[in-house]
Parts: C-alpha cells; sequence; structure tokens
RNA sequence: CGCGGGGUAGAGCAGUCGGUAGCUCAUCGGGCUCAUAACCCGAAGGUCGUGAGGUUCAAGUCCCACCCCCGCAA
C-alpha cells in the first residue's frame, strides 16, 4: 500500500523504518515543524533526519488538518499511519486515505489513553504495559483496536527504557496490522470505554520531587521522569535532577538527608527513604552520586526540596 | 542576536587582592586488621578549552576572539 508516515520523535523512527522495508511504500513522512532552538546547532527531528536519509519527501504543518489536507490527498494514500506525531486530526482528514489513519500507541488501550502513555505507566508503578495498533477515531485515542502486543515493565526501567522497547516492538505490529488491512483480514475491536483511563501530557514541573510520598511512589516518579522531563528537586538554592534512585530503610523528615556515602544519598520520605544514586547538578552533566559527592558538600540533615 | 552557568590531575570540585596550583575520590606503593567498600602513611599524575592574541615585570586569575558543554525559557 502507499502510505503516509507521521511521525515526530525517536519513537516513531523505527515504526519508519521497518515500514521501508515492508511490502509497503512510504510516499511522504510528514512531522512537526522544526522548532526553533536558540542553543546548539538547529537539528531537525529525529523522523524528518531519518526520512531524509532515506529519500523520502518531508512535509511539515503547524496544523496538518487545516494546511495539509489537500497536500496529502494529492498523494492518494492508500493509508496514514501515525506515531507519536502529537497534532490532532479533523474528521475530514482521518477521511482522506481509504483506509483511514492508523495509528501505534504505546499502551494498552482502553488504558493509558493520552500522550504520555510510557511515563504514566511507570510512574503509577505498572508491571505491564504495550503497544496498541488501532484505527484513529475522531476522539482521543478511541479508536478500534486492530492488534495489541503486551510488554513487561522491568522493576527498575526508566520511562527512557521502556521507551526503546515499546519502540522496537510497535514497529513490527505496525507493518502487520497493515498486512492484515491490505488483505482485507483486519478485525477491528471498539474499546471497552468503561475501562478507559486518560493522562495528560507530562509537564516539566510535574517533575518535582514530593519526597512526603512513600519511597516506592517516589522511585516510580523519579524512573517515569527519567529521561524526561527528568525528575528534580533543589538544595541550597541549586535544581538537582535525579535520574536513579532505590528503595531502602531509613526513617527522617521528607526530604531530609540521612546518609551521604559513596554509593548514594540516602533522603528520607514519608514512609523508608531513597537512596540517590545518579543525579545531574545545575550546569553540570548528569553523574554518579559518588561523582557528584566528590566535589559538592552535602551533609546529613540537608534538607532536599522546598527552597 | 531569549536569559544564565561552566571548561583547572582519571572523576567531581576549590583557587581569595594578578605572583608558575590545591581538595575529595580513584590509581600505584607500603602499613594495620580474621577481614573489608574501612582506617593510617607515602607516591605518581596538570603546558589551568583554543589563540606562539591583548594588558602586565608577572595571568588559571583581567580584556578580546573562537570552540565545546550545561541549566532555564521556548
Amino acid at each position: 500500500m502507499k502510505v503516509v508516515f507521521m511521525g515526530t520523535p525517536d519513537f516513531a523512527v523505527p515504526c519508519l523504518e521497518t515500514l521501508t522495508q515492508s511490502r509497503h511504500k512510504v510516499i511522504a513522512v510528514v512531522t512537526q515543524p522544526d522548532r526553533p532552538r536558540n542553543r546548539g546547532q538547529v537539528t531537525f527531528c529525529p523522523v524528518k533526519e531519518r526520512a531524509l536519509e532515506l529519500g523520502i519527501p518531508v512535509l511539515q504543518y503547524e496544523k496538518v488538518s487545516r494546511e495539509g489536507v489537500d497536500d496529502i490527498r494529492a498523494l492518494n494514500p492508500d493509508v496514514i499511519v501515525t506515531a507519536a506525531f502529537g497534532q490532532m486530526l479533523s474528521c475530514e482528514f482521518l477521511e482522506i486515505a481509504p483506509y483511514g489513519v492508523i495509528n501505534v500507541h504505546a499502551s494498552l488501550l482502553p488504558k493509558y489513553r493520552g500522550s504520555s502513555p510510557i511515563q504514566w505507566a511507570v510512574i503509577n508503578g505498572e508491571t505491564e504495559t504495550g503497544i496498541t495498533i488501532m484505527k484513529t477515531a475522531y476522539k482521543m485515542d478511541s479508536g478500534d483496536i486492530i492488534t495489541q502486543k503486551e510488554v513487561a515493565i522491568g522493576e527498575d526501567e526508566t520511562a527512557g527504557e521502556l521507551f526503546e522497547k515499546l519502540s522496537r516492538a510497535g514497529a513490527p505490529e505496525l507493518v502487520k496490522a497493515l498486512d492484515l488491512l491490505e488483505d482485507g483480514k483486519a478485525t477491528f475491536t471498539p474499546q471497552d470505554e468503561s475501562k478507559a483511563t486518560y493522562f495528560p501530557m507530562l509537564k516539566k514541573e510535574d517533575g518535582e520531587v514530593d519526597f512526603s510520598l512513600p519511597a516506592h511512589d517516589v522511585v516510580c516518579r523519579i524512573r517515569g521522569f527519567n529521561p524526561w522531563p527528568s525528575a528534580f528537586t533543589s538544595a541550597g538554592g541549586k535544581r538537582i535532577k535525579i535520574f536513579k534512585a532505590a528503595v531502602v530503610e531509613g526513617k527522617g523528615k521528607p526530604g531530609e538527608v540521612i546518609a551521604a556515602e559513596r554509593d548514594g544519598i540516602t533522603v528520607a520520605c514519608g514512609d523508608n527513604a531513597v537512596k540517590i544514586t545518579e543525579l545531574q547538578p545545575e550546569n553540570g552533566k548528569k553523574m554518579s552520586a559518588r561523582d557528584y559527592l566528590a566535589g559538592h558538600k552535602i551533609t546529613v540533615g540537608t534538607v532536599f526540596g522546598n527552597v
């Protein structure tokens, strides 16, 4: 089938690549516009970069449903595929291709609808999530399911690691779904609305660690926010990002440092404590707690958070 | 021209008023210990991001240019 592929971040890249190696043909790629980057070199989004390498034409629109309809209709695609594209699509847009729009979603729908399903699954301490390939309906992530694949979440897995796993798992599922569609063997299973859950997009400020929560919850949040937007707290007026931590025994006022040793900085939580093993100081690079302590004086009794 | 911080031993940092550098950890050697990631003693390791740039008797420290890294904001 002739496919128009729409996606933006790293997550979508394996889908695009696998698609180009399948029997289907990607005739164009649509991504979000290049955002102005002030610091460092301006780079295209991962999908655009890969598409250019593969020699596939790239289209970019602020609102594809408004500005891109005619262009895409003119390409005469059999199906349009989206993977972490990042824009809502209009009803008109959904009708452009005969097979409509097929979406790759990183959760087992109807659970975890919304734009940050991977992080939320980790934050909530889930042990399993997955990939859903569905036909896109107008209402966010509510379309009929074509295929699903479960993926286990490791106990210490970060959202970033899970991202990669799901991204790799999603690519073959997508091809499978397109094959089924083309062969007329696809089934469309409606979602059970009563079981639907929705989680909003993660915001940067949501990453502030609340040490009054139980240690387990704190760790899940730290895992879920790693690597983006990253969990953080503050000490001495400086912001510190926290990337890795584990639950340990300990008691103290929430946020209080109860140990600062080579293997980690232990901070008391609402219940038990967390040992921080990887962090990043303001203006610094990500480093182990051990390296951090070599040059920063963190003493027992220091309180993190609430500046 | 969005705001700001930084590039000093392998790593993380300090270096006050300009006078050729210091701390913690790691490394190597030795010691102590039943033992140890612990402790004690000692050693090695740096042309201080780049420019045979500017100011100066003298620059890590001040000025200029460039490169790279990072935080915030988008």
